[in-house]
DNA sequence: GCAAAAGTGTTCATTTTACACCCATGA
DNA sequence: TCATGGGTGTAAAATGAACACTTTTGC
């Protein structure tokens, strides 16, 4: 009944899913969901893809270490960045100690996505296409792309993957990506304007081959993401590499 | 630049939420959503209710603690049971040590909580009309509620409350009492029997004073939760205390 | 029979969906 | 002026809310 329980401690470790629009190189047409990963060079998996992460600091908050191993892979820094999961059973750790991982998932910028920057073990995969990853990584993916895919439809996390001022056809582009279906444009415009979420500006995207589209911005008074209650956690990495 | 960086470890500790529906002892009427809360007896915030839990043991599985802290304290073994989030700031503890809390919610059903153990130190508070709360523990126990409402629109976790039969006027009472709100009977029912979670019996539960209703049960090839492609962690403790 | 909850039917309002059609610009 | 995406209007379809009404039991 009162048997003496030994206290469990670990190591710290964050892994974040990073989600980007691109478009594909071959096929061109629609933007999909994309996302960057790593080889491991390493026992176990090595050789496998993997999400990038990785060791967390003494003294660093767990949502600073994912923005920071997401800035040291791609050179990027995320627009958006919420904790999904955290993985700590005593089996999962083949060494001796025990590992928490702290997942996180995040939205980088499409032109960013565009120059990020692909060293010899970092490559982009399209989020519906992975190859067999390490570890559970695939059920992770799947997981965060639900989030993302769920949080779309009450929240305005679209506007991450955009910049400061956009087309309601780029945002529109953006919820189809996600979604993976074509949306009516008509009805697509009145459902984001009855919303409220964005503001029309008195500027128009010129340099069309067609009648210019008039830009929108985000209303500040609107929270980015209804994440419930809960603190949104999201760093900005300005080139800090 | 290549800077040498300890890497950070961590003690381990979980959090419950565990709601259950009550019907209040003086004003009577509908069931509430209750939980349980414990009153803390060392400092930090001594003397301020909080939520049950307790540290890691090695080789225990985060899920597995999180069922044994909430059977410890309430003596109850959990329907269903879910990661929340994960604490681990480094500015969190007030130690040398980081402490990293990973917090579960929990349901329990109605019968069970009736006879849940009330200790010295342990008492059931309404869900919406809570004291003020040790740590940040007020926001937690919201968050948990936005993620029960939010889920039972969803998915199937309304069915935890109650047992292996039931009425469709129990399971709207579910409803009721989570959302905060009368549902019209006639139309939940409509609801009900479209989305095919529920199958009807051919058993009547008898002894109202009133016309007796059908009893339903669970369609098992439907998930219990939709909570996305990431496996549900369960465990279930029968009278192991 | 009466009260009360179980269960069914119907109407009305609202929202969603589909699609026709006009507008404004570059070429 | 023509092609094309931007933007508006509108009707059908689906959904949701409200509520009248019938059924079945205990008393």
């Amino acid at each position: 009944m009162t048997t003496k329980h030994e206290r469990a401690s670990a190591l710290l470790a964050v892994s974040t899913v990073i989600f980007a629009l691109r478009k594909d190189d071959e096929t061109g047409g629609e933007p999909q969901v994309w996302l960057p990963l790593v080889r491991r060079i390493r026992e176990p998996f090595q050789g496998r893809w993997a999400l990038p992460g990785g060791p967390l600091r003494v003294g660093e908050d767990l949502a600073y270490a994912a923005g920071r191993t997401l800035n040291e892979t791609t050179g990027l820094a995320p627009s958006y960045l919420e904790q999904l999961y955290a993985f700590g059973d005593a089996s999962r750790s083949s060494g001796a100690e025990r590992v928490v991982s702290i997942v996180y998932w995040a939205l980088v910028r499409g032109e960013e996505a565009e120059r990020a920057v692909v060293g010899e073990n970092v490559a982009w995969f399209p989020a519906d296409h992975l190859p067999e990853l390490a570890f559970d990584h695939n059920l992770i993916v799947e997981y965060a792309l639900w989030r993302l895919r769920t949080k779309m439809e009450y929240s305005r996390i679209a506007h991450a993957f955009l910049g400061e001022r956009f087309t309601l056809a780029q945002l529109r582009e953006v919820h189809e990506a996600v979604l993976g279906r074509a949306l009516d444009p008509a009805n697509f415009r009145r459902t984001i304007e009855a919303s409220g979420a964005v503001v029309a500006t008195d500027e128009y995207l010129t340099g069309t081959p067609h009648r210019p589209p008039r830009l929108y911005r985000y209303d500040d008074a609107v929270d980015l993401a209804d994440a419930g209650p809960l603190p949104l956690q999201q760093h900005f990495f300005k080139g800090e590499s």
